[in-house]
DNA sequence: GAAGTTGTCAAACAGTTAGATGAGAGCATG
DNA sequence: CATGCTCTCATCTAACTGTTTGACAACTTC
């Protein structure tokens, strides 16, 4: 059932060993990745991710301390990375695009995060910083008569849409949320209705 | 921790017996409710459920078969009752604020829903019927460049999204997701919201 | 009132899970 | 070559979880 049916042992592999350490954390980080992304943190299973990343599950406790350790190092870890994304430059509309095809590219970060939020985890993610959506709303981006903040959420809400309920995207468009057809199409949509709220 | 500290056995109440199976019935599923929506399927526990319900653990499987039949008739019962729901009659804008304000009151069926949608669950809802949005785009209460279903997979998120991501509520707006000042606040840019996208 | 059914419970059971233990291989340093 | 350190693994274990079992009381039917 699982990815490797029958690890051969082979050799450590001379001038790989050297580096094994460093490999086998990123081997399990994006292991657990893919399974709590999956399946949350509760539904996960260490041997799984083990089983994933072809390593002994003893190594998690080895180098996060356990199954927590690794959860919250995962989330550490996309915050890093979520933080390098705004871009003042860019236009409104084109900024979320690109998060839409992040988004679309690799859902795990958002499944991850949703599950976060049911779980009533707390982050301890800053305030976040409106004074450039109050900027792009004085530039003519964005309407008047709305509320920087609450855009702003609402465009969250629509780029993890396809990830978060799915089902939804079966049951209003008829297609299946990752292909190519409604990423098309929830992107255009996406853009029209940014148009709109500018107006 | 649990609700009913100590359960005295008190007498079986004589007239209350004679409804207990259908009483024992409706006290599981309430408490059901509240346990799988807090804490998705693979982290409730049917011993806390029936601490809940002030019942023994043994009845989950002598009324629902077990944990999952159990979770299988809350989902099935959700759905009727989001059945009853449509009105043509009503705007649109009217409409939604409608389910908002009943995710506001009661956002247990919507965790339980996006609880579902992560985990992969596949209900055999029938494909959303889009003939009343099309109806309401011809009649003007939707611009024409937009996709009658996007907008409506868009009002699904931003009407949930208090609930799926309540950490963002925090961090945008600095306050409770279910504090009063919130539900207004949102409710109000929901509804500027929806009439940008009818000019 | 005897027999059977129904609703309820406590205790036992079997399966699973995360983590602990101890051992061993590779490699560097003396 | 001996010693110690780092990384890896297989096995064991203690705890927990959902379900089964067996018992029992209330009520119904005959």
């Amino acid at each position: 059932m699982h990815g490797t049916s029958k690890r051969p042992r082979r050799a450590p592999t001379p001038e790989e060993r050297k580096q094994c350490p460093e490999r086998s954390r990123r081997l399990l980080l994006e292991a657990a990745m893919d399974e709590f992304s999956e399946k949350g943190f509760a539904g996960a299973r260490v041997q799984d991710i083990a089983d994933r990343a072809g390593l002994n599950k003893q190594l998690i406790t080895y180098y996060f301390g356990g199954k927590q350790g690794l959860y919250r190092e995962l989330g550490r870890e996309w915050l890093r990375r979520e933080a390098t994304f705004n871009d003042p430059a860019v236009p409104f509309e084109e900024l979320v695009v690109r998060y839409l095809r992040e988004a679309f590219d690799d859902p795990r970060g958002i499944r991850l995060a949703i599950w976060q939020a049911l779980t009533g985890e707390v982050g301890d993610e800053p305030r976040e910083d409106l004074s450039d959506m109050r900027r792009r709303q004085a530039a003519g981006e964005l309407a008047d008569d709305l509320d920087p903040a609450a855009v702003l959420l609402m465009c969250y809400a629509m780029v993890s849409a396809p990830a978060t309920m799915p089902h939804a995207v079966r049951q209003i468009f008829g297609i299946e949320p990752d292909s190519p057809e409604f990423r098309e199409r929830w992107e255009e949509q996406l853009r029209r209705v940014i148009r709109h709220l500018a107006a």
